[in-house]
DNA sequence: CCGATTTGCATGCATTTGCATGTACTGCCC
DNA sequence: GGGCAGTACATGCAAATGCATGCAAATCGG
């Protein structure tokens, strides 16, 4: 016996549409944003390490943490921080506290540049998604995601 | 002057809050998600395309059409066909219609090996998404994503 | 109907990615 | 304190990916 909600669908079917239905519409906005002059000289993960830098309050950051936002193998990071560090984006520093740790910082030229694509990008995320929903049902959309990532199991 | 809406947020901070969002829960979703034994031996995206294949009505189904679905580029995804087929898991045809088109078929083993793949991954899905939010509140992200889905400009 | 442009897919090649492993450090238990 | 499992990051190497390009078929403009 498959459990059964009011509508008739069972929950594990509920929650694979909708999880489904999350992962295109990410796909389908995504695929239209990384194509965009945004991302011209930057691939969207150099810059989204970047953009999570750059919302660090004491705007240094473990690498370890930054690897939680990011879909990618650990050694994949470690790679990508590598070449943000050649093009003099990114700083690394030994942490203080544990000598198995990298702290990672923006330099000037990476503050700079992570600001310069990112209005370019908030603008081309506001003309997909601003005519897409209402104001009222983005907040909802934020809501639920927020909700979502916050309730699964750390790990 | 930015336009404001009433919560005092402008409209063009709320997109981009509202998708950044909507980008960290699937990253969080699909980093568990992936990480998995559903995915021992085979790639999400590998498993995407004989899931996209399974709910194609007359089976078959253009190469293009599917890259709309898979966050790949085409060269990528000729050659993700490539491996499928050299696995005997798809099987390729010329377009009968159009000399230039290629169609995409299951094979048995591979629409077998998608169900039994299938079954675990949305058990996986139900288990992390289900506990999360409310079916109510599923829905609602089900309604919101799909909705922002199509109302994106075609390309 | 013919040339020019566009579209759909494949392939060469450089880059990026992941897995397995190595190295250094931490924390735990005794 | 000494051994020992666990964690954080780096690196060798094979595989996957994207860009540029090639080629063939379709579509367009006259």
């Amino acid at each position: 016996m498959t459990p059964r909600t009011a509508s008739g669908t069972s929950a594990v079917r509920l929650a694979a549409e909708t999880w489904e239905s999350l992962f295109r519409a990410q796909v389908a906005v995504m695929r239209r944003l990384q194509s965009g002059p945004a991302f011209r000289d930057l691939a969207v993960n150099e810059y989204d390490v970047l953009f999570t830098l750059s919302r660090c309050p004491s705007g240094w950051l473990r690498l370890n943490e930054l690897n939680d936002n990011v879909l990618l193998s650990q050694s994949s990071l470690s790679r990508l921080v590598d070449r943000l560090e050649k093009r003099g984006l990114v700083e690394r520093m030994p942490a203080p506290d544990d000598g198995r740790g990298v702290l990672l910082k923006l330099t000037e030229e990476g503050a700079a540049l992570q600001k310069e694509i990112g209005r370019e990008h908030v603008r081309d995320i506001a003309e997909l998604v601003g005519p897409a929903l209402t104001a009222a049902e983005q907040r909802e959309l934020l809501r639920l995601t927020e909700k979502l990532r916050a309730s699964l199991p750390s790990r």
